[in-house]
DNA sequence: TGACTTTATTGGAACGTTCCAATTATGAAT
DNA sequence: ATTCATAATTGGAACGTTCCAATAAAGTCA
């Protein structure tokens, strides 16, 4: 059984001088003799000391630990783990660490995760929160004066920042160049009706419709799980009603992919038979076949500011609510390029 | 300013009890009168009362966190995500919380986030290596007795457990179904060199060429980043020698869904045209079209191995190195139907 | 009621590190 | 050599919680 820890008791023995000189030199602090600090550092690499982060949290005034909390409802999905991916990009280059978990959009394991977090001292949260999320849940932490910064999914009446893309623009965009190709039978598939995110989208397609011109048939909206699986799922749906779409905004990226699976097992080809959009503009878009046209809302990018926001509560010590609403462009590729395929040509024939 | 953290002196002082007795409760000891845990709890759900677990641990005999490190090497990869995944089941219900951090292939990176979680005091870490980690990167995590369970990628020479899948056996097997399909031409495709993992999936694919008689063409492995932009990439490269393979063993199912994209990209489908089998069996494996012949892992299953394999050695006390083969089995669906295609039939005609 | 046993509660010190006022050491000027 | 100023180092107490021996309270029996 080896030894046990290694303290700054032990490094000041080793090295000669008092436990106090070995805090100013882990505090890199300018007040050490520049000989004693090489030779505590020299003393510490030698007997390898590990800094014990949770007893310095109690004395240090104010202070939290390095840690940045990051919560998403779905790790299986790409889009999270490229907000990830963005967020540790920012919090690194600030010296702090990002601490990820996922909640499998399981609200009592949300909440176990949170509490373990506080616990630990996260000095702030980044959270996609799961589904059935409410304004209560957050205020604990808003009370307690830890940053958060929702991301991807509103709280409505949570006096946290936010960082979401702007769902009605996009799908409005993503509706309108399909009616501008052509189509007039433009489904919606995918997602969750009882997300805020869902409505929103939902809301600029509608907006969309009403503007081109084009049919408002309730059946075109179809909701599903929010992965590839589901976009197999209401792809099938969306065929089987008596006056069958011929393109299709999705809700995100991996709806897309299973719509475009879901076609093929039809024997229909994506972007030839039927024009699909996607929403996220996830790695995978530029490379699968034919490549998705899709609103880039850069997952990666909303990470990026998700973190830059909660850096900045964090060395401000106050938590104002900010809400960035992340702008989205489509990105046209080959996916909906069915506009004069035998579907779409029908109701001109 | 919210007011500072409230501690347990003041549970106490609101109580009318000692702090001991505030801590016994905190512990759940026997030791306290109903009544007198009843109105402790109260009172600390009325004062929000967060525990400190930093100051915990420090009086704590032995004791660590309640949090399991996991360091992964690619979370973009949905594998990585669904072993995350499987972790979770497992540490959830034994009390603790998975903190997952992701390296991007950075060793650095790795060092780095490692160090956090020991100043953070991790009960146990679960690895998945960056590529070029060595057994001194662990070595001081043996050394201090805190369990390191390496999943997916051994580390040569680490003291440390492991649980990594049948890779030369599962190479083997999807090799051996593409001969017994008459295919002669197989090609291996994907996966960093300096791997180890590389080096055992090739090792089961030159025995398997070998026990089938087949060709054993250099050319016909082709390694490429193990991504499904490197899997179109290597499809590529794999299509233009001048005696073509006419099936493929992907290094794992990214690479695969890449193959059947660059296989889209020049007109051929995948299945029939050319016969497609990957490694790992992620769940879009089985949704993708066609649907996904594969070496089947189970990531979840090896996530899961691995976290009781770590809570064992926890709750042990002590590090005795195990490895755990995970084994494998082939699953056949669409991808490989391609035996009577026009390019796997030209070598006959 | 007193003695004994069991249950419940408590005060003080420990844990590793930081902070700050006090002390010591060093260097420069006279 | 002495004085003063500056640089460097130090000891003690604080932080939030736990542990353990000591103390107090409650219950039972003669």
């Amino acid at each position: 059984m080896p030894k046990g820890r290694v303290t700054v008791i032990d490094i000041a023995k080793a090295a000669g001088v008092s436990k106090s000189t070995v805090s100013l030199v882990l505090q890199g602090s300018p007040l050490v003799n520049d000989g004693t600090r090489a030779k505590v550092n020299a003393v510490m690499r030698e007997l390898g000391y590990v800094y014990n982060r949770g007893a310095a949290n109690l004395r240090q005034s104010g202070s939290k630990s390095k840690i940045i909390g990051v919560v998403v409802n779905d790790l299986t999905n790409g889009f999270f783990a490229e907000l990830a991916v963005g967020v540790d990009m920012v919090v690194q280059s600030a010296g702090f660490v990002q601490f990820l978990s996922n909640t499998s959009e399981n609200l009592d394991r949300q909440r176990e995760v949170i509490a373990s977090m506080r616990e630990h001292g996260i000095s702030g949260l980044i959270l996609s929160p799961a589904r059935g999320t409410e304004a209560a849940d957050l205020k604990p932490l808003v009370t307690a004066g830890i940053p958060v910064v929702l991301a991807v999914r509103n709280v409505p009446g949570a006096k946290a920042s936010s960082v979401v893309s702007d769902n009605r623009e996009g799908v409005f965009l993503g509706v309108q160049h399909l009616a501008s190709l052509g189509h007039h039978r433009i489904a919606f598939l995918g997602g969750f009706r009882d997300t805020a995110v869902f409505g929103e989208r939902v809301a600029g397609y509608r907006a969309a419709a009403t503007t081109c011109g084009l049919d408002c048939d309730e059946d075109l909206i179809v909701d599903s799980q929010p992965s590839r699986a589901g976009g197999a799922e209401a792809i099938e749906r969306a065929l089987s009603i008596g006056d069958m779409p011929t393109a299709a905004v999705c809700f995100n990226d991996a709806v897309a992919f299973g719509v475009c699976d879901g076609l093929r097992a039809r024997k229909l080809e994506p972007g030839r038979d039927f024009a699909v959009v996607g929403f996220d503009d996830v790695i995978e878009a530029k490379t699968a076949v034919p490549a998705l046209t899709t609103i880039s809302v850069d997952p990666q990018g909303i990470g990026r500011r998700a973190a830059q926001l909660l850096l900045k509560q964090i060395s401000a010590g106050k938590a104002e609510a900010e809400a960035i609403v992340s702008s989205v462009r489509l990105v046209v590729r080959e996916s909906c390029g069915a506009a004069n395929g035998p579907l779409a040509g029908r109701k001109q024939a």
